[in-house]
DNA sequence: ATTAGCACTCAAAACTAACGAGTGCTAACA
DNA sequence: TGTTAGCACTCGTTAGTTTTGAGTGCTAAT
């Protein structure tokens, strides 16, 4: 496919520029005086006809001005992307912003309402991976009525209960004796790495109340294995009703009920899960949204870490006239914030 | 006041349940064709007359149906509160739409989830009372770096982390000891007995490493005390956009913002939170909702119990011609599901 | 007390006209 | 050859007009 002068280059831009403020389709004389270059509204009318016939730009009827469509867009974010050598963003320490919290959760939801206000866009927040991070220890508590609770921390300081019901009462020694032998053969380990066969040496280990232990074991590697559905968190939902083009029909009730519901987000955060790396900014552009209900929006994603390994994804949904270059940097700004916040958890 | 003759009251209560249904003002004709006796449009128009010079019902415009007024709602309301002799509600046992779920803010929102789902309105629940519950016990365990994690279990199976920065790491024995000290003193308090007094009685109790004693136990107050406000949780949010009285304008995006930012429900939950008794049904309609945006809307609040003392409060929002008589019974019912759940669950 | 009849009202729907932003094309121009 | 002025044309938007019909209030008859 033949490349883009500079000039048509520039006058796409212009357009997805304009657009990005009015929410209107644009027209030749808009751009005539946009423009540094003198050009007459004549020749952007020539440069026009041809980028639409390159598929940059459509008009939504005849006598309507032009509007950038998805592969324009996509041209201008991979470009702004690959140029995109780290601006050494100011980093404005906003982090008295975000209030002490204990719990990481509360924490990512906080981050999640402040870019949702700071950018005009709605949020999403996955919470940390936990099956990648190491156990840090294991404590058991008894509750009476034959229940234990089980409270797993995590590297990261994450902190996770459990009730588990295992019929019986311990004796406060066997509650010792228990806690000694979890946290001497699990601590250290991710929850991946807790495997059946960790679990049948353990009980090898300690032989003598084997059947009790056994339950014990089972209901806590169960507990801890079943956390692997990461909770999604939004936030700005109410935002979609700055941007008509995302309200009109049904569109805004759907769009509410996917945030609302969550799950169909989870696509978006599996779709490109492989290439992710630290920080790595990944762009979705209207159809190439893996959720139906999004597809006249944008969604631009991040991978913040949590001590090692792959841990979470904060992404912003936006119309796809969004302004990218902002959202970007707003979103890498917010990385090393919490990369700074994370260092002095952990 | 005049009271309403029999006839007046069938008329009134026949707009009520037309408008419902259709959400269209309701002419003489509907009503003629709708009711037992048989009457002319005519006669009925008499009626509406007289019922609108009461303030019951009111025309839109001239030339236009009759829609009940607040005051048309409130009495009908209020008759039905009074005649509600418990009608013995089938109570189909739904508990397995419930899945086991330890924590209770997990069941709660589910609570939320299933009765939006069900009613079609949106819902809203407050998290327990955290502070008029009574602690079972409490858990410290040292993760380094100066830091502890404090598990504070309650009355139902509550279980809340805190982790407290103190400086300087502790012996296990000082752990140990410190965990005896904690729950010798405060189990079975509730957070507001937690005095300054029960504390520094605490503190001189413990001689010997006052100091770090001293810091430990102030976190710890200081923690397990700020747990004061309530979460709120909501769901259904979507359903609004059923109700076209609901989203003309910018209501819609103002009704969403606030069941987003949940703060303002808290003026409805504290609303009446005197009077609330145990499975208290509560109607608010219309302007008597204490929050700006919801205006338009009517709640139905019902108070439930866990345990001892007041807990917490669920909340149906929908469109002031929502269903009260449905809503009521359906949050009857969930009331004695709860109850048979946290029952099992204490 | 009830009701048939009828004139009246007024929002909503359907139709029409005027407007104007924006285009594509052609012809003139540097 | 690229640029531009000029102009006819398109078509969505807005404003104004008419029609329709659901519903009322009033009056007079039952």
């Amino acid at each position: 496919m033949a490349e883009l002068d500079e000039r048509k280059e520039k006058i796409l831009y212009a357009i997805i520029q304009n657009y990005q403020e009015t929410g209107e389709p644009v027209g030749s004389r808009t751009i005539s005086k946009y423009l540094d270059v003198k050009l007459s509204p004549a020749t952007i009318r020539n440069e026009m006809s041809d980028l639409e016939e390159m598929g940059y730009i459509v008009q939504p009827h005849t006598s309507a001005g032009r509007i950038p469509t998805d592969k324009g867009y996509r041209l201008y974010v991979d470009r702004m992307l690959s140029e995109r050598n780290l601006p050494a963003v100011p980093t404005a320490d906003t982090s008295f912003l975000i209030k002490r919290v204990d719990r990481v959760e509360e924490l990512l939801m906080q981050m999640a309402r402040l870019l949702a206000s700071d950018t005009h866009y709605a949020t999403m927040i996955t919470g940390p991976r936990y099956k990648r991070t190491k156990l840090k220890f294991i404590q058991l508590s008894p509750m009476g009525d034959g229940k234990l609770l089980v409270v797993v921390v995590a590297e990261g300081n994450l902190v996770k209960n459990h009730i588990i019901s295992i019929g019986e009462d311990i004796s406060s020694e066997g509650i010792l004796q228990l806690n000694l032998l979890l946290n001497n053969n699990l601590s250290g380990l991710t929850i991946d790495e807790i495997t059946l066969d960790v679990i049948s040496r353990m009980k090898a280990e300690d032989g003598e109340h084997a059947e009790l232990i056994n339950k014990v074991l089972d209901a806590v590697a169960e507990s801890i294995r079943k956390e692997e559905k990461v909770p999604i968190y939004t936030s700005g939902a109410p935002n979609i009703f700055k941007y008509p083009e995302l309200t009109g029909g049904d569109k805004a009730s759907e769009l509410i009920s996917t945030l609302e519901e969550k799950e169909p987000l989870g696509l978006i955060v599996r779709s490109g899960e492989e290439e992710a790396g630290r920080h790595d900014i990944q762009v979705f552009i209207g159809d190439e949204v893996p959720v139906e209900s999004m597809k006249d929006c944008s969604v631009v994603t991040a991978t913040y870490e949590l001590g090692n390994g792959v841990q979470g994804k904060i992404g912003i949904i936006g119309p796809k006239r969004m302004d990218y270059q902002k959202v970007v940097e707003t979103l890498q700004r917010t990385m090393s914030q919490l990369d700074v916040i994370f260092q002095e958890e952990g």
